[in-house]
Order: structure tokens, then C-alpha cells, then sequence
DNA sequence: AGCACGCCGACT
DNA sequence: GTCGGCGTGCTC
């Protein structure tokens, strides 16, 4: 039967096009396929498949049916999904589920293995002699090795191979990874709450189990035994689960027009057939996805554990999504402590053939459980049964390039779409998720204890405006004086600073000349190791002057402010024999050095860290005892509508990271505000407090907690477009409800090139009737003068 | 993504 | 006069 096929094609193209299907060759909707495309062949996927319409034909035909896994209809309709949510050409949206091998990755090193052939080389020479001795036993080791072992070159080997005294035999490759074991560890080392909550997550899969599976293929799936609860269990009904949200704090049902907003409902007015599983699930359907909230040290990871091997006994894949930088051999550890080996991992860094055969063991269902970054949601799992988003509040969640996405949320959405609960787990949820929970779309567990009747560490603020540090100094007295304590008795502490380099601020004191950045309009900061003036904004990088670039005065530039470089300095003069490492994303010696340093401080190799939010992430430190937050009020200003969550979250954490070991801890806060209710929360200890005035203030600003707020970000190209500049400020000075203007400071450095050119980024949740919403708006507007464009940007990302 | 076409600045 | 910059548009 002739057929004509509509391929989707991985680039920026939003339909699919339609080739021919030559005659003997039959397509199924996901099916991978090569076609032609211009004067080029490429892989696409088939998206549809129609009888030929009688008559000939001009389409160019499909030239070959690939052999790769063809795309799940879950995953062909998260593409779907994701390009209308995001905006983005379907085709784009594809192009991340569809990484296929390149050439180089597709030929490159077929590993192969080398072993004594028996046969002496025709021309033997001492280096040749090395390697053969080596390689008399006739085990088989891969090229590299034998040169290594053997201490002669790579090309040594080569010449012998050539010659045929070593014969080179194909290498089995080794498992991308072992089959972890769900029973390895007992359940007997979980708290009796870590076990209750255990018990309550994995209720989660009855009721995700028991959701009708859409699955178009007509596969024979992995579900085994999806009715009987594992080891005699009595699964919890879902009753149980939506307990969990305090029956006072239930709102309302939403209205049709509250359907807006986040992940998973699909942007209001829309709708179509697929997305009414999405919508209807918000309506009172079983709770799929579950906040498991725990304060720091409280066990969350174990308590998932349980979820992820609850799914290895069922026979289905698991996923854990962490942000990128809390992949860490620390946490991988834990994980083959529980089940015996270390996970499948997936992120940025995994290329060639590994991430080829990763990403097909994927697809088999060989491999049970993957540890990944936001980009593994997209990996073809055969029959995906749980997604966990650990840190579910981390802005690494966002991809903020190419398709714009959270991934958290498109995690909701994969899980809807693949019939698998969610687990969303943080100790400071963000605004949104929280929102979710009180509203009962979301699940919720708390675990409201350190595990291991460890205490969360006491906090204390230190009133700078009482406490006042020397002159030139940054640490008050109290701070100074708990540090030297701490490491005294042999204990860790940790500074905590959320400022890269020397000083945010440099400016002459015989002119007052302040170093600014060229292209943006924020503050160089000296970085005096590394001898430079450097924008934090946009990487624009000087040399630090000898005199002033303006009036030429000598030895006049001054320091203004601290950043982590200047609190080493003061530290160093503080505590002349202890050792002290400064920690921050821009550690000399790149990251791979970096993580060695986290490593060694985790071994306690170290007295004070300092530190700015990257010690607050990922990595647990336990012998650090004291906390001390050198400037609590960083970020509380930013402008930023995520400003107070941000900080709140950020403090939570970093103080979290005080007694997590055998000692408990402390945290001294350094503030001028002890009263903003985010650090009186923080000190109160008392975080439900903090989300419930965050949560109230923003209904009574109008703004909704999650849902409907947009910003336009307005950002002129050059100086001279000032005046259009100040034009387009008025224009949206009176902006539709809902929308927030934010300056041009925190436009993205990309949007501040092109000349003639004026862009308004527009940041919104809501999807796609924001842009023609605004398209609408500003047509009406008047035009900015002269040769400008206006474009707009539509970042469909939720920043709120 | 690639590749062509097309329109303005500095050079063998 | 061309070479070459990248902006814009197209690929079933």
C-alpha cells in the first residue's frame, strides 16, 4: 500500500514535511528515518503516516528506515508538547530527543583490544621487545593500557599490530551499567518518618499504575505485576496521599481561567487531544505528583530510594533528575550504597559512543535506573515508572538557551504523558511547587526532622548595626570570636559569601572615578588574584590599572565592599595558622580541581572554607559545625520578583549545611535587617512561615503566586538609542495587568547586540497567548522614532 | 542546522 | 572594480 510519511525533522522547523515511502517499505508513526532534505540526507521522525493520494507525486522519497529505536508515543507527544508550551519549532523541541551518533561518535574507537599474536616481529627492536614482554601472559588489554604498562608509545603498539606479532581482537564493551539491586540494603536503617514516608511515596504507584497507559504501539510492555503490591505490601489509597495537603488550606476548585500557569496544564485556550489527559488530571484525578519536602539533613534521599526501588521491582526505569552541579561521586556513592552499584549517569558531558549505548540501553529497558541532568528527560525510556527531580527548586532546572524549558516541569509533564508519579523533592520548594502542594494538585510528605536525632543547627543573627566590624573589616566581633572557637576544637566552618572576586566596587579616591563595565552599566569587580577588573554581568574583562584611567592619580584605587578574595585576606590575618581555601565558581584550575577541593574539605582537610552559593549545593561537609552568613541582605534588593525566595532558599541552605556530621551546629548571621521577614523567618526557623507571607503578599499585590505574570525586559542596543530607549520605559510604564517591567539591567547580555535594533524580552509563564497578547498591545502602542525595530521575545520560562 | 542569495565596507 | 561580512529565507 502506498504511503506518504510526514517527517518531523530535528531543526528549527515547526511542521513536518512529507516524503514519499518507497514501495516495500512499510512506516509506523516514531519510526526513525533518513530523508533528504535540500542537498543533504539527515535523520527525521516519522510524526504521521497517510495513504497516497491517487495521482503521481513530486514528493522526494524517504531514503532508509534508521536503526534506532523508534520514538514512544510518550515521548513523541512530550516533543509535541514542549514545542507549543515553549513556543519553540516542533522541529527543535525534537532535536533534543533525537541526539543521534554522529559519524565521528558512530566509527570512533570500536574498542578494541590487543594480545601476543605468538609471532615475533620481523624487525624487532628494544621498544617492540618492551611491549611484547608485556604482553606475553596473551591476556587481552586495550591499546592504551598495553603502552602504558609496557612504557612505550601508542605507535609502538600500532607497528606491532601492523607487523602481526599482536593481533587485535574486538573488545565485548562493558555494561554502561550494572543492574542496580533494590534489595540490597534493608529498609531497616530508615527512621521510623523515613519509612513513613517511604510508605506514603510509593502508594504513589498504585495510583499511577492504575491510570489508564495510552500506549499506540500496542508493545508488549515491561509491566509486570502491576496490580500486586511488592513484598506483601499494602499499598496506601490515594486518600492517604492527598492527606498530605492540610484539608484548611484546600482553595477552591481553579476556575477554567486559573488552568493557566504552570506545568502540567498546557496553556488555556488551546486546548486539543492531547492535551485533555494534562487538563482533566488537574480536576480531582489522582495525585500524581508529590512534593516530598524535608528540612536539610532529614533523609529525602533515602526516602526516594525506596520510590526508585520500589520501580526496579516492578520492572520499570526510574529517573533522577538533579541539577548539574549535584552529580557528584558523593551522591553516587550513596546510591550504590543502597543498591549495591553505582547508577546510569546522563549529562552534558557524556558524548560519543557512551552516550550512544547509554541512550540505547535506555530504550531496551537494560538499564533500570538513570542519574541525569535536565537533558536525560529526554532519553526514549522503554517504560519509564518513576521521575524524581531532586532539588526541585534549583534555577539549573531552566534551560535558558535554544528551547527554553524547566525541566521540573516538563518532568510533570513526562510523567503525566507516561502514566509515572513524580517526585519533586527539596527542602525549600520553590514558590510554585508549595502553591501546587496547599492547592492538592501536588501531593506533599514532610519530613520535619534531621534524621538521626541530629538537631538542626540554631541560628543567630548578629545586628551589624550593634556589632560593627573594625574599620576596613567585614567579620564582627561575635563572628570572629564563634570561628575561632570552632576551630579551636578542631571543627570546620565555613564563610559564607555570596560575592566572587576582591571587591564589587573599585573607585578612585582622588576623583571619584567607579570603574564600570562598557557594555552593561553595572560595577567591574577587582579580582586581585587574578589581577583584573571583571563584569560579573557579561565577562568583560580589564587589566587592573596602575593609575586612574581618569585623572591618572597613583595608588588612588579603592576597594569597595568584600567579596570572597578580600574575606581570605581578613581571615588569613585572623587565623594565621589555620588553613583556609576559598571556594567559588571561577576557582583557578577549572572545575575538575574544584571538585578535588570539595572532596578534600569534605574530608575535613580544611579549617574555614570560604565560600560563596556554591558550597552551599551538592556537596555535604561533615565536620562543618559553624555556618557564618557574612551578608544576609545580598540579593534581598535585587529587583528580582524571585529576590526574598531566592535568598530565603539560598540561606536555608547554606545554614543547613552546619551539623550534619557527629557535632551539631550553629549558624551566625550577619544582617542590617534582622526584621525583613525573609531573614526573621530564617532565624525563626520556621519556614512555613516564610512561604505563607511570600504566598499572601504576592495575592495581595495582584500577582498571582504562580500563573499569568509576565515581565517585559527592555533593553536598548547603543547609547544613541537612549531617547528610543526612554520612549519604550514610558510606553510600558503603563503595562497591561499582570505584566512587570523590569529595567534593562537584567536583560540577558544576548539581547543587548543588534544595532538598529530594540528587543522587549518577555518573560512569562503563560505561554503562548502572552505573545500575541503583547503583539496586540504594542501595535497599538505608538512606534518608538527613527530606524528601530521592535522585536519581541517571548521567554515562555516561569520565573515567578 | 546548512546553504544560497543579497546588500554594504576595505582592499589585492 | 571585487572579497567578504552576516542578515534573511528556504529546505517536503
Amino acid at each position: 500500500m502506498p504511503q506518504t510519511a510526514d517527517v518531523l525533522i530535528p531543526l528549527a522547523l515547526d511542521t513536518a514535511y512529507s516524503y514519499a515511502v518507497p514501495d516495500g517499505l512499510v512506516l509506523s508513526v516514531g519510526d526513525v528515518v533518513q530523508i533528504p532534505l535540500g542537498p543533504r540526507e539527515i535523520a527525521g521522525v516519522v510524526w504521521g503516516v497517510a495513504e497516497r493520494p491517487a495521482g503521481g507525486s513530486n514528493l522526494r522519497p524517504v531514503t532508509g528506515l534508521l536503526d534506532v529505536p523508534p520514538l514512544s508515543e510518550p515521548l513523541r507527544r512530550l516533543v509535541d508538547w514542549l514545542a507549543r508550551y515553549t513556543l519553540a519549532p516542533k522541529g527543535s523541541a525534537l532535536a533534543m530527543a533525537l541526539r543521534l551518533p554522529d559519524e565521528s561518535a558512530r566509527t570512533e574507537t570500536m574498542r578494541v583490544g590487543v594480545r601476543s599474536a605468538g609471532k615475533p616481529p620481523s624487525r624487532p627492536t628494544a621498544a617492540r621487545a618492551k611491549a611484547l614482554a608485556v604482553a606475553a601472559d596473551g591476556a587481552i588489554r586495550g591499546k592504551g593500557a598495553l603502552a602504558k604498562e609496557a612504557g612505550v608509545s601508542l605507535s609502538v603498539v600500532d607497528g606491532l599490530i601492523d607487523d602481526g606479532a599482536l593481533e587485535a581482537v574486538p573488545l565485548v564493551p562493558e555494561p554502561v551499567a550494572l543492574r542496580p539491586d533494590p534489595d540490597f540494603l534493608s529498609t531497616a536503617h530508615l527512621s521510623e518518618a523515613q519509612s513513613e514516608a517511604a510508605k506514603q511515596l510509593n502508594a504513589a504507584f498504585d495510583t499511577g499504575l492504575s491510570s489508564p497507559r495510552t500506549r499506540g504501539e500496542g508493545r508488549d510492555g515491561l509491566v509486570v505485576d502491576a496490580a500486586s503490591p511488592p513484598g506483601g505490601g499494602e499499598g496506601a489509597s490515594r486518600d492517604e496521599l492527598l492527606l498530605a495537603t492540610p484539608p484548611h488550606r484546600r482553595l477552591p476548585p481553579r476556575s477554567a481561567d486559573d488552568e493557566v500557569g504552570k506545568a502540567p496544564s498546557p496553556p488555556a485556550g488551546r486546548g486539543d487531544a492531547h492535551d485533555a489527559p494534562l487538563m482533566s488530571a488537574a480536576a480531582g484525578r489522582p495525585v500524581q505528583t508529590i512534593l516530598l519536602e524535608g528540612v536539610t539533613g532529614s533523609g529525602k534521599t533515602e526516602v526516594y530510594f525506596e520510590a526508585v526501588a520500589e520501580c526496579v521491582r516492578r520492572g520499570r526505569q526510574a529517573l533522577v533528575l538533579m541539577p548539574e552541579i549535584a552529580l557528584t561521586a558523593q551522591f553516587l556513592d550513596r546510591f550504590a550504597a543502597r543498591f549495591g552499584v553505582r547508577p546510569a549517569t546522563w549529562h552534558s558531558g557524556i558524548g560519543g559512543r557512551r552516550r550512544e549505548r547509554l541512550r540505547a540501553a535506555v530504550a531496551t529497558g537494560e538499564v533500570s535506573v538513570v542519574v541525569g541532568a535536565r537533558s536525560a528527560l529526554f532519553l526514549p525510556f522503554r517504560e519509564l515508572g518513576l521521575i524524581v527531580v531532586d532539588e526541585e527548586h534549583e534555577s539549573a532546572y531552566k534551560q535558558e538557551d535554544g528551547v527554553h524549558y524547566h525541566a521540573r516541569d516538563m518532568a510533570v509533564v513526562r510523567g503525566k504523558l507516561e502514566g509515572c508519579p513524580v517526585v519533586l523533592a527539596s527542602a525549600t520548594p520553590s514558590i510554585e511547587t508549595r502553591v501546587n502542594a496547599q492547592r492538592g494538585r501536588y501531593g506533599r510528605i514532610v519530613l520535619p526532622e534531621r534524621f538521626g536525632g541530629r538537631r538542626l543547627p540554631d541560628i543567630t543573627a548578629i545586628d551589624m548595626r550593634l556589632d560593627k566590624p573594625e574599620r576596613g573589616r567585614f567579620l564582627s566581633p561575635p563572628m570572629v570570636a564563634a570561628v575561632k572557637a570552632a576551630v579551636a576544637e578542631g571543627e570546620q566552618a565555613l564563610l559564607f559569601l555570596n560575592r566572587r572576586g576582591y571587591a564589587p566596587l573599585t573607585l578612585c579616591s582622588a576623583c571619584g572615578h567607579r570603574y564600570q563595565c562598557r557594555n552593561c552599566s553595572t560595577w567591574l569587580v577587582e579580582h586581585r588574584f587574578r589581577k583584573a577588573l571583571v563584569c560579573h554581568h557579561c565577562g568583560y574583562t580589564e587589566r587592573k590599572p596602575e593609575a586612574c584611567v581618569e585623572c591618572g592619580a597613583f595608588d588612588h584605587l579603592t576597594p569597595c565592599g568584600p567579596g570572597v578574595e578580600r574575606i581570605a585576606e581578613e581571615a588569613a590575618e585572623l587565623f594565621p595558622d589555620k588553613r583556609i581555601i576559598v571556594l567559588s565558581s571561577d576557582f583557578p584550575g577549572g572545575t575538575e580541581r574544584l571538585r578535588q577541593e570539595l572532596e578534600a574539605v569534605a574530608a575535613g582537610e580544611c579549617d574555614i572554607v570560604i565560600g560563596t552559593q556554591l558550597v552551599a549545593k551538592g556537596h555535604n561537609f561533615p565536620h562543618l559545625t559553624l555556618v557564618g552568613v557574612l551578608d544576609a541582605d545580598i540579593g534581598l534588593t535585587s529587583g528580582d520578583p524571585r529576590a526574598a525566595e531566592r535568598t530565603f532558599q539560598l540561606l536555608q541552605q547554606v545554614t543547613g549545611r552546619a551539623g550534619r556530621g557527629e557535632r551539631p551546629g550553629r549558624a551566625l548571621v550577619q544582617t542590617f535587617q534582622p526584621d525583613h521577614p525573609v531573614i526573621a523567618a530564617l532565624l525563626s526557623g520556621e519556614a512555613e512561615r516564610f512561604y505563607d507571607e511570600e504566598i499572601a503578599q504576592r495575592e495581595n499585590a495582584g500577582l498571582p503566586p504562580f500563573g499569568r505574570l509576565a515581565a517585559l525586559i527592555v533593553s536598548a542596543a547603543e547609547r544613541d538609542l537612549a531617547e528610543a530607549h526612554g520612549q519604550a520605559m514610558a510606553r510600558v510604564a503603563d503595562p497591561p495587568a499582570g505584566v512587570m517591567v523590569l529595567g534593562p539591567a537584567e536583560a540577558p547580555l544576548a539581547l543587548i547586540r543588534g544595532r538598529y535594533r530594540f528587543r522587549l524580552l518577555v518573560k512569562t509563564d503563560r505561554g503562548i497567548d502572552i505573545q500575541s497578547y503583547l503583539r496586540d498591545w504594542l501595535d497599538r502602542s505608538p512606534k518608538p522614532r527613527g530606524n528601530v525595530k521592535v522585536a519581541i521575545d517571548v521567554d515562555p520560562q516561569s520565573f515567578l
